[in-house]
RNA sequence: CGGGGUGUAGUGUAACGGCAGCACGAAUCGUUUGGGACGAUUUAAUCUGGGUUCGAAUCCCAGCACCCCGACCA
């Protein structure tokens, strides 16, 4: 992508009313736009972002045996009736009316739809289990949105059901997220503050397991095991605390952001709508369900809390909206000429590249502008480099730039392009 | 939804009830050219509606919007 062409402004300026450094960085660095409170435009960079991330989460999904589907947003009012959900989460549903009487529900999860679609398909113990998950928008009338995309209105959701005939069968499958979850938030780069944390069921069960990255700018309160590392959240947390994995008593408190959560729903759905199926003794018995959300924006957004410095972010390469990030210097013909082979040969290698072909802009300019956006590896091309017949590499993450000879690029390709 | 705060050029900010200013950005010209460079010229603003006043960005009322604290959640 050409930077002179991109769809984007960085701003010096720092963002009026912000309390978090994600959202001041990713509406400085240009890759989301505020629209009212709660609700934010994805621009070209953040779209990228949100689309490398939505990519390691399907891969994860479909490795566990998830089928991707698309569910509607927009419901109608009778599914969440039958739920009682209408009154039970009424501060958080947009309830709309359509041109008659009818009306509609925009959609803050899908249970409501999934559980009655599972019964054109499911019939006998033979049907079961199986898992179908969808990648969506989800539409929640959040009473304090804040911190820029950690709590919004509108968001894309992972969310993945799983429809069982026993409880081990839901149990084992209930672990079988939980590693993938932990996969996911490893790829995405923030494996290490993530941590599995025991929390309160919501109104689905008594207790459910949430993934809470570590960050000051967290909302909720987790206490992570000493030991075992496990985190418990403060919502469940009692006076005599022990760790429910292996009954040690020293805790670290920590503020964290919920990136995912994972519920064991058993029959809170399959009842209201009878889904039942015929069991190997020819009872009919009601389906056990699971579901497993990710909330795609906050993930970025916690990956922003987590990695950057004072110039601005730093991305994970897994995620990053391009792996290089090409500035040139000197707008001198033999520069020009080298850059633009260089950024030919990187989409020939299938590498994401950002080149700032921008000639009116000064070095500082650019620099600034690159530490900012936080694109993994920064490649120079100047007068000066061109010199030693070399280009100046620099890791986002590292302090030091090296100056690779133009010979040697594709070994520096490949490495790029590693995992 | 309860409590508090704030609304001024595209962005960030100033202005005692008395000429709406500064910085960034954008535009033109010239000088620069490896960490937001310099000079000149230009561009562009008081949330909406009422009220008080000789005079309102400033005070009062209402509305709207945004932010913060609290109760709820990926």
């Amino acid at each position: 992508m050409l930077q002179s062409k991109l769809f984007y402004k960085t701003t010096k300026n720092k963002t009026a009313g912000v309390d978090s450094i994600s959202h001041d960085f990713l509406t400085r660095a240009g890759y989301i736009d505020q629209l009212m409170a709660g609700v934010y435009s994805f621009l070209p960079l953040g779209f990228s972002v949100l689309k490398n991330i939505e990519k390691i989460i399907r891969k994860n999904m479909e490795e566990i045996g998830g089928q991707e589907l698309l569910l509607p947003v927009l419901q109608p009012k009778e599914n969440w009736v039958k739920t009682d959900r209408i009154n039970i989460e009424k501060e958080i549903i947009f309830l709309l009316k359509g041109n008659g009487y009818k009306e509609y529900v925009l959609g803050p999860t899908h249970e409501e739809v999934v559980t009655p679609l599972a019964k054109r398909v499911i019939f006998s113990y033979r049907d079961l289990p199986f898992y179908v998950f969808q990648i969506q928008d989800k539409l929640r009338d959040e009473l304090r949105p804040k911190s820029g995309l950690l709590r919004v209105r509108e968001f894309m959701m992972k969310d993945l059901y799983s429809f069982h005939a026993n409880q081990t069968d839901l149990d084992n499958y209930y672990e079988v997220v939980a590693k993938a979850y932990g996969k996911i938030f490893k790829k995405c780069g923030i494996g290490s503050v993530t941590y599995r944390t025991l929390a309160s069921g919501g109104s689905f069960s008594k207790y459910s397991d949430e993934f809470q990255t570590i960050t000051g700018a967290g909302e909720d309160l987790i206490y992570i095991c000493k030991k075992c590392g496990i985190g418990i959240n403060k919502e469940i947390k009692n006076e005599n605390l022990k760790c429910p994995k292996c009954n040690n008593s020293e805790f670290e408190e920590k503020k964290a952001v919920e990136v995912g959560n994972i519920f064991k729903m058993g029959t809170r759905f399959s009842l209201p709508f009878d889904l039942k199926f015929t069991d190997r003794d020819g009872h009919d018995k009601l389906v056990l369900m699971g579901c497993y959300g990710i909330g795609l924006g906050r993930l970025m957004g916690a990956i922003v809390e987590s990695s950057y410095d004072q110039k601005g972010i730093i991305w994970p390469k897994s995620v990053a909206p391009f792996l290089v990030h090409l500035l040139q210097f000197d707008n001198t013909p033999k520069v020009k000429k080298a850059a633009q082979k260089l950024y030919k040969d990187c989409q020939k290698e299938d590498i994401t590249i950002l080149y700032d072909d921008r000639e009116n802009k000064t070095a500082g300019d650019k620099f600034n502008d690159a530490d900012l956006i936080g694109i993994p590896y920064r490649i120079v091309i100047s007068e000066k480099t061109l010199k030693e017949n070399s280009v100046e590499i620099k890791e986002r993450s590292k302090e030091k730039a090296k100056l690779v000879k133009i010979t040697q690029l594709q070994k520096f390709f490949k490495n790029v392009k590693k995992n």
